[in-house]
DNA sequence: TTCGGAAATGTTATGATATAACGTTTATGA
DNA sequence: TCATAAACGTTATATCATAACATTTCCGAA
């Protein structure tokens, strides 16, 4: 396999398709939208199977990102990184922005040890509009 | 309708009937658990979308909260609040804790605002082991 | 009190998301 | 080079969610 790397890590041929099928695009994209891009199809990927198989390894290795909200994916535009990751997601034009949550997380964490609770994982979806539609709804509600 | 009423708001023989399925259930249900649970069929729910259109009323009232990560829906047992709500699923007996994030979402709300997002909406999942489950490791792994 | 709109419901069908099971192929390192 | 773990292909199926449309119920205004 290797035939690519990307922060030290390889990627089979249906991986780095998959991955750069997210870093095309401009919104999250699902697993059946991926299934249906045409560069996807030139790979030979023709089942949901192989998408989400591909999808996994992108996400365990922290590559991609899965919006739990949407039952959609984005590539993570910041590398491998192991503290959590929130994301705003416009619910006017789909389009999602990724923020890190260092300091935050602690306090989410701290939270949830209050209860005795021990956190593997924290994920936070915001929804709400983006800079870019919050400006036009401003400008028509003018 | 008004058949029964929970903090002020009033609920149908349906609603009413999701709702005590979700008081009654140690963990989140699926809108199928719902549907196949005798207390349902008894009800005469039938349908799917039977379920899924009660649940929504529930979500909308805050009376219930869907759970992204599993599909899944809970009661709320805190009644109707504005601010945002956190859950930590445990992923060894896969019941649910909600907190409250009043000061934290804050802190996310601002860290969203600083990209310029105007968030309507904060939804905040953890994974790990609750109390319970935290301590059968533990002894098990002495 | 009755009339009209809004909300809820019933029913059937279908769309959308995700995984099971099994056999085969490929990469990789001892 | 050979064992084995990972990835892959293929088919089928499980699971989650909504469309469309007719009907009924609720409830406030006239």
């Amino acid at each position: 396999m290797a035939e690519h790397v990307h922060d030290g890590i390889s990627l089979t041929r249906n991986q780095q398709a998959v991955l750069t099928a997210l870093q095309g695009a401009e919104k999250p994209l699902t697993a059946y939208d991926i299934l249906g891009l045409p560069t996807i199809r030139k790979a030979g990927m023709k089942a949901p199977l192989t998408i989400y198989r591909a999808l996994d390894r992108l996400v365990t290795q922290g590559l991609a990102h899965r919006i739990e909200s949407l039952n959609a994916f984005v590539h993570c535009g910041h590398g491998p990184h192991d503290h959590a990751t929130g994301f705003l997601i416009c619910t006017d034009c789909g389009r999602t922005l990724e923020v890190h949550l260092e300091a935050c997380e602690k306090h989410l964490a701290g939270r949830a040890r209050d209860q005795g609770f021990a956190v593997d994982d924290v994920r936070v979806e915001m929804t709400g509009r983006c800079p870019d539609c919050a400006a036009s709804a401003d400008s028509v509600s003018k």
